[in-house]
DNA sequence: TTCAAGTGTCTTGACATCAAGATATATCTC
DNA sequence: GAGATATATCTTGATGTCAAGACACTTGAA
């Protein structure tokens, strides 16, 4: 089935036969599926009113165990936002009141991010939903395929997640 | 080589062990690369004071061949954005002279979006850039490999260019 | 032990995005 | 060919994001 990258690479092919666009072919799907995923998680999210971005952190937290707490630059690490973001999205969920900050016995510049038992209940419940479309998504895929699609993309996401950048 | 995922999958795996997570092994790496790739190409596009949104629309009417227009109906589809979000991406491009707009001669509801020749130069030099780029991030795989993950990806990517929704 | 460099978090201001709905025109049905 | 419905684009208001830099504390080297 054709979708709208290859409609895309012809296009430069004709407009631009110099140049060798064959990247196009991976990259540029990876990031229209990207976007499709996060319209289709917002929609998905929205019946339990809860927001992508406050999935990203409230599973975040709750993936690390008991007590579920994380600085703001772990936090950063996991979510790819800037450190700006990351105070706005905390401050917002502490008034929500799904986690609360903490200051950091070791560090005095520092600060912990806990999960509320609310926040921890609302992390479980969406990471179900989630997993539920996403299993929907990849009914495209035998279970042998979607293993040699994760290693492949691992080998491109490891250099970014393993270098100071 | 491990990746954040990885990581990630071993932490459900151990908070969890009643969920499959399996299908996050595919699409957070998705959502994680695609992330990536957009502080990539923002820093890269910053040197020639150019923003990746705006590449999005300049490009996708350089590709659509002379004259280089196409309605903001088509552009939607190409960007998925919302409309709001286009006609002010227009407005903007519009004071900066590289896009103009006509009305289309086929329905008074209608408009024409239209490259300018400095629109033209600047999607010319800028894809140029961003296919170099891609290349270094690509190199991790051979040339077979990114074929076979392109294949894979169109799987997925296919079912939501080819429905409207 | 002192001070320079490094680190962790927050503040600020500009701006891009979205959802929802308004408006104008087209198209379809009878 | 008239009215109902659909479509294309724009407007509005709220909100989330970013880059840059400020501030407080920590660490390392002499």
């Amino acid at each position: 089935m054709e979708d709208e990258v290859d409609r895309l690479v012809a296009a430069w092919r004709r407009e631009r036969p110099d140049l060798d666009v064959e990247p196009l072919e991976v990259l540029s799907r990876v990031s229209r599926l990207a976007r499709h995923l996060d319209r289709a998680r917002r929609i998905a999210f929205s019946e339990h009113n809860l927001e992508p971005w406050e999935f990203d952190v409230l599973t975040s937290l709750r993936r690390a165990g008991a007590p579920y707490q994380l600085s703001p630059g772990q936090l950063l690490t996991q979510t790819l936002v800037t450190s700006g973001t990351m105070t706005n999205r905390i401050d917002r969920l502490t008034k929500k009141n799904l986690v609360e900050r903490l200051p950091d016995p070791s560090d005095r510049r520092g600060v912990l991010v806990r999960l509320t038992a609310e926040g921890r209940d609302k992390a479980d419940q969406s990471l179900a939903g989630l997993l539920a479309q996403e299993r929907a998504i990849l009914r495209e895929l035998s279970t042998q395929q979607r293993g040699e699609l994760a290693g492949l993309l691992r080998q491109l996401t490891a250099p970014f997640d393993n270098t100071p950048g």
